[in-house]
DNA sequence: GTGGTCTGATTGTCGGACAATCCGACAACA
DNA sequence: TGTTGTCGGATTGTCCGACAATCAGACCAC
């Protein structure tokens, strides 16, 4: 059953980027969720959006329900689509599904694949450098995001991996609603270093515990922040 | 901060379904996706079901996005939407997936609010109800799964619940192309007692076990079904 | 059998159209 | 004063028709 000829399968790693008009529209709405362009709550309107980028309503439509399945925004009937507010319940429960997925990702370090450890490795390395070098904020919270998610890959399930990045995009929303919160940037540097060097060494509880309240940290944290900026303005 | 006179609230629980079109045209298509009207891999072309449900091509075009966003389809660029074709692999994901969101949910059992313990005991009567009585192939699936969620329900968090429930729509698709899961129908209401009984008596541990299990001689199941309804046609 | 061309079917995207619905303002009224 | 009815504009939900781009399959040349 297995290949005789490896030339058979010389191609195994082509792709081509098939990007269709839609997925262009959802990127640049995306971007502009997350960049802060848009404030939460902000009427996103099929016409203005669709006059805006020069393409016509129905494309806009779909980007939209694309938005919506994502989380990054919510339709109400008859009343269109608005940019999510994180709410402090949903930011809650943000925070605790992916309390659990990432716990559980911890928890399988022994059993991962190498090249699961290894992504966690590098996104360690690269938040590190980015800290270092002072990066921008939202280049911090990239990077930040993306360690959480390669603890996420340690499970080694596409479909849990997808719905943890789902869970991110909405909390990189919030973030973005939310200047305050780099000033932790450092601390969480450290904080990730250790524990990384906790799972090396092979103590797995220690680690859960670590990453389980630095999570709850992070929490009261959003929260915090969420409040004031409420209040404030 | 509490009201002062109730009656200022007397309408929280009341709630309009809103039913759009899209909606009903998303229904109709799940609905012959889980009851094996149209097969796995059969392309779901937009004209087609334009006309035979007398809608608008935009509107199936929208419904056919929601299904994909759920999993129960799938879309090439430039060829359409097919019902989604159960391979061993997504079904391997799939299973793995909801053995961590269920293991947890056993795990909270403790923890959990006595609505969402009690959302487990009356599942599991209506499952064991239905075996009794026996129900049809479907419905059996319906309440089995059901009981499934519940037990996702433990966590408590509504995001993970969502996410359960998409994976269940995947599984529901794959079950619906194996008619001989029915003969299991029996024991696993048994098995399931025994987790249910395990959990009232404090025995969490055992009765993770016990659920890790019984997905896991799940998933060898639906695989062998799978592998055998692929060469027998 | 390998490679080319042609044709029909289907999708992706567009533009316009219309009724239904919602929001805000404003008038009428108790 | 506060509630209720009405109206106009704005927006969505849905429909229709159209067209280029792309794909699958057949058909043909070599």
């Amino acid at each position: 059953m297995s290949d005789p000829d490896p030339h058979l399968h010389p191609f195994d790693r082509l792709s081509v980027e098939h990007t269709s008009t839609v997925d262009r529209v959802a990127d640049e709405l995306r971007r502009a969720a997350f960049e802060g362009e848009v404030e939460s709550g902000t009427p996103l309107r099929e016409v203005a959006i669709a006059e805006s980028l020069g393409v016509s309503r129905s494309t806009v439509r779909e980007a939209l329900g694309l938005l919506v399945a994502e989380g990054i925004a919510t339709r109400s009937p008859n009343r269109g689509v608005h940019v999510a507010s994180p709410d402090p319940d949903s930011v809650r429960d943000v925070c605790r599904a992916r309390a659990v997925l990432e716990v559980e990702g911890v928890r399988r370090w022994p059993g991962a694949s190498e090249e699961a450890r290894d992504a966690v490795r590098q996104a360690l390395v690269d938040y590190t450098a980015a800290v270092r070098e002072g990066a921008s904020y939202q280049r911090l919270n990239d990077k930040h995001l993306a360690l959480h998610l390669a603890l996420v890959g340690l499970i080694d399930s596409p479909r849990l991996m997808q719905m943890a990045e789902s869970l991110y995009a909405e909390l990189r929303l919030a973030l973005a609603q939310i200047d305050r919160i780099r000033r932790n940037a450092h601390d969480q540097a450290g904080s990730h270093g250790r524990v990384l060097r906790l799972l090396e060494r092979g103590d797995i509880d220690a680690a859960a515990a670590d990453i389980e309240h630095h999570l709850a940290e992070a929490e009261v944290a959003i929260l915090d922040a969420l409040a004031h900026s409420h209040v404030g303005g």
